[in-house]
DNA sequence: CTAGGTGCAAAAGGTTTGCGGTTAA
DNA sequence: TTAACCGCAAACCTTTTGCACCTAG
């Protein structure tokens, strides 16, 4: 069972439970999304929608990720420039990013989770731990 | 004696160092930074910077953050949409932003520093971790 | 019937670039 | 002398917004 399988069927009822219509178009760019585990720009998302949905704007490609994002289904990456970078992963993990590819991979904390003092009363909504450096295609290259 | 005394003699060598120029637009950018310890954005910067320099230009501005930035005075902070913000603060430290007011601040991690597993020969260049929520005010607004 | 969603096009930010003139090494 | 830097303005790229039309609840 492909990872589209496993998790399309979630989006009708995360969608409902937050408020938004279950839209052909959401259900797309949320499949367009699954079928790579790499850190698409919303520009990238959309040209990839564009195959098989070749109607859709990229006004609806940012309304259909503002609501993917809501419903907790996809998360934005926000490290470094160069715009918003959509993430499937929900599980918690952190990025890395090449400085000179742009590539992004997710990393996975295999010792202690660091413990953050934050003010009584806040919760944290979102967390986000990124690493730069150079990928080892990119390092070896500069040599 | 201030911040600001304490740190603008280093500009000098550290732009050297980097082999950038020492320019009294480089030197003012950096005492506009660390007058403030808020996170201002590069319009802010900028806005800031034309008080007691009114020619400077926003291309300047941006040229002497990447110049800063590269020698290792000040540290970009990209979490969450709205540009870039600036840091001057070097030590190790996270940051929270308020996702409703869009406000900043420094967090120090109090117990374990997060271990992540990195591939051979590969350096962490940059690490960010940046907390998102509702700030004190914010939250309490909302009610 | 009405709020929400779509596509299109234009606008709005934020950042970068090209260019002529200036300045420090 | 010349490479780096400055200010200005235009270009660029990403994201948001306004509008007319459409559709699910």
């Amino acid at each position: 069972m492909s990872l589209v399988e496993k998790k399309m069927p979630r989006i009708n009822e995360r969608l409902a439970t937050s408020g938004f219509r279950f839209t052909p178009q959401r259900e797309h760019v949320y499949s367009v999304l699954l079928e790579e585990r790499d850190h698409p720009t919303a520009e990238q998302v959309f040209l990839r929608a564009k195959n098989g949905m070749p109607d859709i704007s990229m006004a609806t490609v940012y309304n259909c990720l503002d609501a993917l994002v809501k419903c907790g289904l996809v998360k934005q990456v926000t490290a470094d420039r160069g715009g918003m970078r959509l993430c499937t992963n929900m599980h918690e993990h952190c990025h890395f990013y090449c400085e000179r590819c742009g590539g992004r991979y997710d990393i996975y904390l295999t010792r202690a989770r660091p413990r953050v003092p934050l003010p009584r009363r806040v919760r944290a909504h979102h967390c986000e731990l990124s690493i730069g450096a150079l990928c080892p295609d990119c390092g070896a290259k500069r040599k």
